[in-house]
DNA sequence: GGAAACTTACCAACCAGTCGGTTTAAATAC
DNA sequence: GTATTTAAACCGACTGGTTGGTAAGTTTCC
């Protein structure tokens, strides 16, 4: 067996994803992939049939780290509580933490991208990102609604839309940190959803006092 | 003087509008463009020196419908109601009942689309798009300044961040709605987002029913 | 007639993708 | 322990189609 090739697949597709997240993917030529990846043409389309092959595959990778990125918070919050509520919660502010700990501004986000690029690529490859929403709201849905059944919510709503809120915050986010180059502006949006979610499921009068956000 | 053009300005920045918010900007050939808006190449480039002038003109249009749009809906709700919050509250009802009234999936937002594209913008464009943004978050951020005067929020919150919500649950609600070719997923979040708001600036014991969100 | 509003024909640069050839290192043969 | 084999991994020149942009001429209307 020859030399192994994993290195050099995974090389381009972090130089891609990172072009492509500053030019979008139509405009981030395999060229300029090849270039930033110190590689030359043929060793890309060894790796990768065609550009939209290295779409998919990027889409995929991305999917599965964030299905084990949750799975991890998910699973950690199970074991720290035992109330719905406080599970989603506690989920939410890993993702926070994370995001404070942040020091480079936002990068953006692929699905994102490749959406404000929709016809560029194939069905499957949508369908793969419909995918990842759909998992991510579901999880965090299932929970919501075992927590309204605990804590009946103080205003009438949607979990579904309310679970997709998550999923809204953080893409508009990224946005705002993208566009400002603020890498904190992440994180005061999750604690923003957070403190909605404990809001809405507090009891009407309940103190609601804690370590204040920092400004 | 002969014929007069800004109807074929107008044309051309609306078929490219539109295609760029299905493919990209790079993606958006200007033969395309032309091709749908029934001219030709020379035409084009009367009206646009560059593709780029076209970006930015594009934005520039966008720009001064939404500061028209706010103004709008800011001074309506100046004038039914003289309490600051209940002013931001009904400002934010006022862009939920278009939304709701919205029939096909939104088609997406050309600030977002181009900064999934930035690097492919002059600083000048990107700037513009910085002052929409800023422009929005100010004259809500001010609305909600004056509010928290008045009713001090319950949770301890930066107001910018908080008004920054605004357009990251907007910006966010987009995809979410793209994705999902939903009309109606925007009106939902804009919907928590004024939950959030009517919670956090309202007493510890207020009653607060209403007509609750539709499904 | 004169200028704004267009048309047509054209070009150099760049694009994704191809193809025959070369290098590399592990497995096998001796 | 060294020579040979073998296929994966990689190279780089090439191509046909598309791109943004140009320039010189034509139409339209006051």
């Amino acid at each position: 067996m020859p030399r192994d090739g994993t290195a050099t697949r995974t090389a381009i597709m972090d130089a891609a994803q990172a072009l492509i997240l500053e030019t979008g993917f139509a405009a981030a030529s395999i060229d300029t992939i090849i270039a930033r990846t110190g590689i030359t043409k043929g060793a890309f389309f060894y790796h990768f049939r065609t550009k939209a092959e290295l779409a998919r595959a990027l889409v995929e990778r991305d999917a599965a780290l964030d299905a084990a990125h949750l799975e991890r918070h998910l699973s950690r919050a199970e074991t720290l509580s035992r109330d719905p509520l406080q599970q989603v919660l506690l989920c939410l502010g890993f993702y926070e933490e994370e995001m404070v700990a942040m020091n480079a501004p936002y990068p953006g986000c692929l699905y994102a991208c490749f959406l404000y690029e929709a016809q560029l690529f194939d069905a499957e490859t949508m369908d793969l990102v419909r995918g990842v929403f759909a998992h991510w709201a579901g999880q965090i849905g299932d929970k919501l609604r075992q927590a309204a059944r605990l804590h009946p919510p103080r205003l009438p709503v949607s979990i579904a839309t309310l679970a997709d809120m998550g999923l809204a915050i953080t893409e508009g986010a990224y946005i705002l940190s993208k566009l400002r180059q603020d890498p904190l502006a992440v994180a005061a949006q999750f604690r923003h959803y957070r403190n909605y979610l404990e809001l809405l499921f507090s009891a009407p009068g309940a103190a609601l006092d804690g370590k204040p956000a920092p400004a």
